[in-house]
DNA sequence: AACGATATCGGTAACGTTTCCGGTAATAGA
DNA sequence: TCTATTACCGGAAACGTTACCGATATCGTT
């Protein structure tokens, strides 16, 4: 099978690959006519560069995406929302998908050795200790969905929602409606990352009433269904008292659900239900869920400027905050067991 | 930043370039203790081969993968494991998602191109007329969740579950539980894909009762919960004596049971479903869904299977179906209104 | 002792593209 | 008319890796 080659094209339309080449990245230098024609021949011949050579030369601008989970419907429709936005400003993306447990800088520095990336972009990152290796990678990098301050790393950037901000709305939203046990199914929240955020944003609404939030309420979960489920289970086996929950998740909410019903609790009417990140499948539940809705189009539009910013004009990095939603639907309603 | 190539190492072991090659790829003609020593170097400068430099090779066996859309949760569970499954086996994968309306052929060949590749997994595609298109390709190529049998393409083999036969199973099952009038929410059959197999199926199953499935019962529907919720919508206004629905996907099931919420009707006492698929989710709905569970794991490692086969060794194609499995749960009742 | 077989290794030419440097021709300015 | 500038283009060297071919050394055979 023979392939088209910039070599052929030149042959045919009577010019050096060089110009060929110009024509291919929009140089300005190359005759108009001239440009037409390589144009046509290479439309005729649906000739289509090959990545490989031009990743070999040091100087294309490959920019990678690792994200956590392909099961994530929510990191899934992020990572749809940047590529998408970026299709037209890069030259290329190469992105990996990472399970729960991987480092993420390993796995940041393999594809960039494995394809001379030149900047990269997290979705749904964790921010741990580990995170402070992202220096060795001297390449910018973006964090989406966690809020990368704390960690001050000098080539990083990030777009969070205000998490903080965000919690304490849900703290207020089920304390106003009259909750006074309320759980909370967070997942190994480290200092200074975006579920220890909300917590504490949550904890802040309790403050404000001059109330505390006691620990026996919180629960570790991971972020699925399944985990969700099993959270739930366990919890309100034992706590036959709380009137409400929030999940910091829609996954693990949905879950939660479930295995309320399954205990003979419904939803809301018995315990009501907040989930967090705002997934289609939030409008189809049975209830649909209230949940927090972060705007996807804009962290990715955000995040893509912040790192070609960085990448092209060496911009110094920068930590985003940006607004999100309280959807209020069916899963929320008055504790009908008044304290 | 430096990064190190087959060159420092070969220089640091004191070896040719060839030599470091040939560990690499673990070719048998290298003393053992040179090749413990380039080893132990590549290993201390964490030397990482460059794809693009490989692939530019025309012997690299790069392989391909297109899925039909990212937020899809069986077909994102199907490319896992095809990825999982084929990460020991083969050099490199590339992996492009595609929207609904895309022409895969174009999106295989402009891939083929760019990225040198020799053979190329569907996942979740559509077999219509373009289809044929696929012989340009001149490279291996397999069809997973689609029996491509009918389209008798010379370089394409197909790993699905037998769609009539799982079709008729779920016709059964409504059918002698007493259910009569049932709807049936596909999406754009064409002659010999899957879901017309499964309709042809459903259809088996009234002709063994000696009865005829009436066409006003149909509905196109894509696959999404958004669409499956207005088919239903749309069709559960106009027909309300239908007592149950075969929904040829999960998500067009979940969708279809909020609308019937919605329209005051309830699942399973009202209007029975069935979805197609067998994603996580269906565990968690309420009500739990019954559906037909297709073998993941099975589907993917024949599919790289058969792909290996023919890439490596010339084998002709195949066409494999494999045994679904249906999941009774919650959302199936005997009509309690008998006609 | 001469020979062939085998194990182990190295040099070099590709792969397809971009970039650097330089060259020619046309045009403008003096 | 001569020079300086500009527009446009081509040759050749890289990028990092692998494949091909050939070279040497070792060892067993006759």
């Amino acid at each position: 099978m023979k392939v088209v080659t910039i070599k052929d094209i030149a042959r045919l339309a009577n010019v050096s690959v060089t110009t060929v080449s110009r024509v291919l990245n929009h140089r300005p230098d190359v005759n108009p006519e001239t440009r037409e024609k390589v144009e046509r021949i290479i439309e005729e011949n649906s000739f289509v560069g090959n990545q490989n050579a031009r990743g070999l030369k040091q100087t294309s601008e490959v920019v990678g995406l690792i994200i956590r989970g392909r099961s994530n419907p929510f990191l899934n429709s992020l990572a749809e929302a940047i590529l998408d936005c970026a299709a037209s400003l890069s030259d290329f993306f190469v992105t990996e998908y990472i399970d729960e447990k991987a480092d993420e800088f390993e796995t940041a520095l393999r594809m960039t050795k494995q394809h001379r990336i030149k900047g990269m972009i997290f979705v749904g990152s964790l921010i741990d200790d580990r995170v402070h290796a992202i220096h060795g990678l001297e390449i910018p990098v973006v964090f989406t969905t966690v809020n990368a301050m704390a960690a001050s790393l000098k080539n990083a950037s990030s777009v969070a929602v205000d998490d903080r901000s965000m919690g304490r709305l849900v703290g207020e939203e089920l304390l106003s409606l009259g909750h006074r046990k309320i759980a909370v199914f967070g997942s190994n929240p480290v200092a200074g990352d975006s579920l220890a955020m909300r917590f504490l944003g949550f904890c802040d609404a309790y403050a404000d009433r001059g109330l505390t939030f006691e620990h026996q309420y919180y629960r570790e979960c991971r972020f699925s269904m399944e985990a969700g489920y099993a959270a739930a289970r366990e919890y309100f086996s034992n706590h036959s008292d709380t009137t409400a929950l929030f999940a910091m998740s829609d996954a693990v909410a949905i879950g939660a659900i479930r295995a309320l019903k399954d205990l003979g609790r419904n939803v809301p009417e018995d315990v009501s239900v907040v989930g967090f990140d705002g997934i289609d499948l939030c409008r189809f539940t049975i209830p649909r869920l209230n949940t927090v809705e972060q705007p996807v189009e804009e962290i990715a539009r955000r995040s893509v400027n912040l790192l070609l910013d960085m990448m092209e004009k060496g911009a110094a990095p920068r930590h985003i905050l940006v607004n999100a939603f309280y959807r209020s639907r069916d899963s929320v309603a008055a504790p009908h067991i008044l304290p």
